[in-house]
DNA sequence: TCCATTTAATACGATATCGAACTAAATAGT
DNA sequence: ACTATTTAGTTCGATATCGTATTAAATGGA
């Protein structure tokens, strides 16, 4: 902490070095609990997936229910904030598990376009359904308002990053 | 969404099915905006580190800074809620970078203690003071009061999750 | 039109993560 | 005290993730 005084006194910053730390603190704070919180929601629900899948694996299934499908592999990865290689290779795992095809992209030959399967929609299904009790549980302890009361900042904190990253 | 009414009217749901579907988007997308803003944050964070190394080897550092040295290797997988054995892979890259060691651990033979090394600290100082412009822009746009109310909510539900594994 | 630059996707190598099986020490039940 | 069980940590094999370099198609400027 005191490396951390002389670093304002530098001139970095512009408010008073108690409160510097105290929002440090805090910011951190934030983002460990949101990692925490990630974790342990992706343990919960990789232990639900059928088929020994992923959370990757799930995340563009789930992205192409939500959004359509017939986008890209760099569309996709993009979303998903991953490289162009990782998505490649999840992406494989997919085909190779029959959940998605791939089609010829009409606009561009370079690239293709990603198409759910009718085991893809089925999987999906299946997911949520073995997730939704776990939410439940959930919800019983947990009333639906606090997730909505803290939805909005996630929101626009995401947006924030998202179009902050160079 | 119709599989998800179905499974409702078997009975494990007693709300509206209209309800239910409204709930589970709420938290569905609750737990996806977390992991989107893990994923920035992590990615953000990482590039900052010095000496290539990654938040799971920051996090360890942080961890043993914020609460003491001194712990076992178990009890820092625990708290990071990886599996021993990511841990174990973990803690032999900090010690290869010199930023750990090892003391016996002198109420169980088994066991180790994790100590930081003056490096280590000098580590922890270095990612934090890398980190803080990050932050000091962050707070440009998003008042500190945001995040403090955040906090809270983000709080009661790691440590109910925590509890609630299995 | 032709060539330089950009862009979509992949190949490859390095490291991270994880589950299953294993070893050794502690603990519990008799 | 003795044995069975539990617990801490590691080893090992499989897969995931990521950065760099590569290939092929699109784009843009002469």
């Amino acid at each position: 902490m005191v490396r951390i005084c002389r670093l304002a006194r530098a001139g970095h910053w512009n408010i008073r070095l108690s409160q510097a730390d105290e929002i440090g603190k805090l910011v951190f704070g934030f983002f460990n609990e949101v990692g925490i919180i990630n974790q342990l929601a992706t343990r919960q629900l990789e232990s639900k997936l059928p088929g020994g899948l992923l959370i990757s694996h799930f995340g563009v299934i789930n992205h192409l229910m939500r959004l359509g499908d017939g986008r890209t592999p760099l569309q996709i990865a993009t979303a998903h904030q991953v490289p162009k290689t990782t998505m490649t290779h999840t992406l494989a795992g997919l085909k190779k598990a029959g959940l998605i095809e791939f089609a010829p992209n009409p606009k561009d030959a370079r690239s293709k376009c990603v198409m759910l399967t009718d085991a893809g929609r089925r999987f999906h299904a299946e997911a949520i359904a073995a997730i939704m009790p776990e939410f439940q549980t959930l919800l019983g302890d947990f009333p639906a308002d606090e997730f909505a009361a803290a939805l909005p900042f996630l929101q626009r904190l995401r947006g924030y990053m998202d179009a902050a990253r160079d």
